[in-house]
DNA sequence: TGACAAAACTAACAACTGTTAGTGGAAGAA
DNA sequence: TTCTTCCACTAACAGTTGTTAGTTTTGTCA
């Protein structure tokens, strides 16, 4: 039992630098020399607590998107109006990202260099999540709480857009909190910028 | 001169091959052999028309940078209000973005791989052009145009999110127009999803 | 035809890639 | 003590990387 703890750790330790690493670099261009030096040891040092390298970013990738899925079922089961479940829905997804900004921005940006069926399994499970966001929409368009000339496809990848570029410009040091920040996205993107007339 | 345009015209056809294998696999990932396959031709026959492999991503990042910023001066001279000046700049955004979405998706995500001192300064002009928008956010909170509670960071930062992750998803066969697409866009970001009371 | 430039070739380089095999020390449990 | 598990090591592999030097083919124009 303190062994597998004491391995588990270590095991995170790698994964946790690695994830900095591959933010900061990008997947490929990240080396398992240049990660092995950032922990002080020898690269095939790595391989008594991983099995390969990309095995670190399936890691990363999927257990983000694991974290995503089970906010987003929270909210669906609320019992609120369709654009609280949105505002609901945003201020989640930050606050998932926040809890890991760096394990985010891989999440976001190195999970092309999957490969298959990781890729597919991947992009599978991203669909869905932004297929239910999208279900959300298209519910507050037919409700009446949503304009009804909206391109449900465009608003949903406009969401997205600007939730996924947050870890490349949020800092963690940032004074704001991330509840409040995503607070401040929803009413952007939901009431607009305009002052109402 | 002919001999100039041929030259010219096979080195573009080098740095278009290059731009879309950049987007596929990713600056890093992507080799001069493959590059060189893509275009029937050994690797080493390459530096024939480039001098190195980061040659190309600088001019594709800085090709980029000097159309976004040509758009954006055409709209600060226009003399209209203040949130169709923010329109006018969005929908010139996308309209540069759209006459070639490959080379948009390397300026946007490959740009981290230019070493110094381009790098820095490829950011600075980035960061300069960012600016440029934020003044005009800023100058419809003043006018009472905008919302007086906005934060024009987290604004100009959701707009720009929203704007580069485009070339990811948007396809060149799509039947809407990059002019439609830039309205519908800063439609949704100037008045919101929601319908007005 | 011959000259010239563009654009391709072959061969090779030094450095770097992820990874494996096998070893040994340290620490805790028996 | 001895056994076991964790965690590091050295040495080496086969393959890939960007790039160079020098040469040959190709096409155009005088």
């Amino acid at each position: 039992m303190a062994e597998v703890m004491t391995n588990l750790s270590r095991k995170e330790q790698v994964i946790r630098m690695a994830a900095e690493l591959f933010k900061e670099k990008g997947y490929s261009a990240a080396s398992m020399r240049d990660l092995a030096q950032k922990l002080g040891i020898e690269a095939a040092s790595l391989y008594s607590h991983i099995k390969s390298k990309e095995e670190i970013l399936r890691t990363l990738c999927f257990d983000m998107a694991a974290e995503f899925r089970a906010s987003l079922s929270e909210v669906e089961k609320q019992n609120v109006s369709v654009s609280e479940k949105l505002r609901l829905g945003i201020i989640g997804h930050v606050k998932v990202m926040a809890k890991d900004l760096t394990a985010s921005a891989v999440f976001m940006n190195e999970h092309r260099h999957l490969s298959q069926p990781y890729l597919r399994d991947f992009l599978l499970l991203r669909i869905n999540y932004i297929n239910r966001f999208k279900t959300i929409i298209e519910q507050g368009v037919s409700s009446g709480d949503f304009k009804k000339d909206i391109d449900t496809k465009l608003a949903v990848m406009t969401l997205f857009s600007s939730l996924n570029w947050m870890p490349a410009w949020f800092s963690p040091d940032s004074t704001i909190e991330p509840e409040k920040l995503g607070q401040q996205l929803a009413d952007m993107l939901i009431d607009g910028l305009k002052q109402k007339a």
